[in-house]
DNA sequence: CTTACGGCCTGGGTGC
DNA sequence: TGCACCCAGGCCGTAA
């Protein structure tokens, strides 16, 4: 579910609370989407949280390296499809599929609930984050303009699964790429390399401002996403393809349709987002 | 090197 | 009420 905005929203949440608190102890409950249970148990408990950092869709927990003999380490962790980063009191109830509590030293605790587990959660050794996270694509909303447009036409694959590849952009998912298309009129299986300059540098911008007002309003809330406050996002009542099948185009009217591609569902409006004459051919065949 | 697909896991919704 | 089936914000490994 969470995609750069959702993790962007919970990283703020928890930036304000985890500075400078120091992580008592740790509990897990199922362990299979941990790479090493071990490693957290005895490598957190007593480290000092100094800072929070967002990587695409990954969370960055940065530990202190005091009193010599500890490493510094950081905590990494993905959110998955359903994955939940939340602050609470020690004494909150315990919302089912929680599996990780860190205990911090101000009375709170710092839990990590995800029905699915399709979320991760490791440790990093100082040193270790080139390894792990230096594979990724740009940032969406850092990179260039020339940046983006020549990783696009670098690859002729689907625009959907271009903006959806890691190793492309950093952070994009099923939602913000659909919203994105959407807005610059770009059907989902027009290819990267095929796409005019005014396509590319369309895309490019509001993709960044999809982005930048999902942000704003705290991320889109399907089911699960919340923020580290356990608060819902709003960005989902702005959404204009995603989850729309059957409804009617807010530009021109005509009907959202479902298709899949990359894999995955994908919303788009067959009036304002027109296929390639190559695509229109292969599923009109005469 | 790509791309396509199944699988990971649980729950919600729908239709019979 | 039960059951089968489809779907879900992500991503990895394998096969072609």
């Amino acid at each position: 579910m969470p995609e750069l905005p959702e993790v962007e929203t919970v990283v703020r949440g928890l930036r304000t609370v985890l500075p400078g608190r120091r992580i008592l102890n740790v509990r897990l409950g199922k362990t299979d989407f941990i790479e090493d249970p071990a490693a957290l148990e005895s490598q957190l408990p007593g480290g000092r949280i100094v800072a929070v950092r967002r990587h695409g869709k990954f969370i960055v927990v940065e530990l202190d390296s005091e009193n010599g003999r500890r490493q510094a380490t950081s905590l990494l962790i993905h959110l998955g499809m359903t994955g939940q980063l939340v602050t609470c009191p020690t004494e909150t109830r315990i919302l089912p599929h929680t599996h990780v509590f860190f205990g911090l030293d101000d009375g709170r605790e710092l839990r990590y609930t995800d029905i699915r587990r399709f979320g991760q959660m490791r440790i990093l050794a100082n040193g270790a984050h080139e390894s792990v996270l230096g594979g990724l694509g740009l940032d969406p909303l850092e990179a260039s303009e020339q940046e983006f447009s020549a990783r696009i036409r670098a690859r002729s694959a689907h625009i959907k699964a271009l903006l959806l590849d890691q190793h492309v952009l950093r952070g994009m998912g099923n939602i913000y790429t659909d919203e994105s298309l959407w807005r610059a009129r770009i059907h989902p299986r027009r290819l990267g390399a095929k796409l005019s300059d005014a396509e590319v540098h369309k895309l490019y911008r509001v993709m960044r401002q999809v982005l930048n007002e999902a942000i704003r309003l705290g991320g889109s809330s399907i089911s699960d996403y919340v923020d580290a406050d356990g608060q819902p996002g709003e960005f989902q009542i702005w959404h204009r393809a995603y989850g729309r099948e059957g409804k009617k185009c807010s530009r021109c009217g005509k009907t959202i349709q479902r298709i899949i591609v990359a894999g995955r569902s994908s919303y788009f409006c067959p009036g304002c987002q027109r296929a390639s004459r190559k695509i229109r051919r292969k599923r009109t065949p005469r």
